[in-house]
DNA sequence: TCGAACTTTCAGTAAGTATTGAAAACAATG
DNA sequence: CATTGTTTTCAATACTTACTGAAAGTTCGA
């Protein structure tokens, strides 16, 4: 077994700040209704300086292979991390997106993938079983499902537009949203 | 013990619609992290002509006094459901927000407050923290800790703005991201 | 002040999620 | 093709969160 990239002389007290941040990450995480495990990786990965190896984030984390792994594996598919191999090495290493806003852009793209198509989906659906009936309250039933679908679509839509965008493009909305 | 409102004579078919959509709410809600029953009860009061006792609460979702207990008063913490006292009446009744753009508002500023906010905190404490390093390293984390700052300071910011705002300019941002 | 209608609390339990660790699978090397 | 380093899987288990039901608390009217 080789070592791993060997341990740089680093400062105790950036160390201490890097883990807090860590940490308090995977809190926040939890309290996102994310898995905390997941969170802390991320976090540690976006504050890492080089690519770390599956065994490097046991170690830094005091978790599990099995747990690092699968929690790894889950955040290159949300696209928030990648593996890179490193010419004459085994050892997969992984690296996070650092850039702050195609992060933010990853997570949206996602999250309206996983979160506001299904619910679509479902809001479509009963907008479609409820067009046929005519009493006064299936109206108003259609009526409130359509609005909320129509909301969640737009919704959708501005997720993507936004996600498509480029940074400047963004920021100058944001001039826009506070004068 | 008193009657709840007399059942009326209700469309089957609308009925079942409801209950799909309720049903398959509170699915969405669990694939977001948020707690399924909490999903529901706020479905079912959306979609409700009437507003809804604990008891047929309970009746309509088959859950106990104290789960429906304590979701309704979640999400009046949360500002989604309100509750209404009838005159003459001693049972509490709950109903939900029903203008979408105000429900989207409130989710939104509530949100805010409970992710948004303490993610600043944790991240200015790390800036903070870091301020005073020196090595090169330390700079690089003090660079992206600021970065990731000041975004969420942003985005909370466009947050407030959003939810502060009149539908009818929030309408003509739409139109605007669209073009 | 009593009792009925209603609400709130909470200990116990059920259900759901995350984690471990070890075995199996895989891949590169000689 | 055997060895060694590495990744993947997964049954068992630990941990977390949600739910129940019954008891305690509150409010109101007579």
């Amino acid at each position: 077994m080789n070592e791993d990239t060997p341990a740089r002389k680093s400062d105790p007290a950036l160390d201490a700040v890097r883990d807090e941040f860590v940490v308090q990450w995977g809190a926040m995480g939890s309290a996102w209704g994310i898995n905390r495990t997941m969170a802390q990786i991320h976090a540690l990965l976006m504050v890492s300086p080089n690519p770390l190896s599956t065994d490097q984030v046991m170690e830094e984390l005091k978790i599990s292979r099995g747990n690092a792994h699968s929690n790894l594996r889950e955040l290159i598919g949300w696209g928030l991390i990648r593996g890179v191999i490193r010419k004459g090495e085994r050892k997969e290493y992984f690296e996070a997106e650092k850039d702050v806003w195609k992060m933010f852009c990853t997570i949206a793209r996602e999250r309206k993938r996983r979160e506001i198509d299904p619910a679509l989906d479902v809001l479509e659906n009963c907008k479609e079983a409820s067009k046929g009936l005519r009493s006064s309250e299936a109206k108003a039933f259609h009526t409130q499902i359509s609005e909320l679908s129509d909301f969640v679509k737009l919704a959708g839509g501005a997720m993507d537009q936004i996600a498509r965008s480029e940074q400047s493009k963004a920021a100058r909305w944001a001039q826009k949203l506070f004068t």
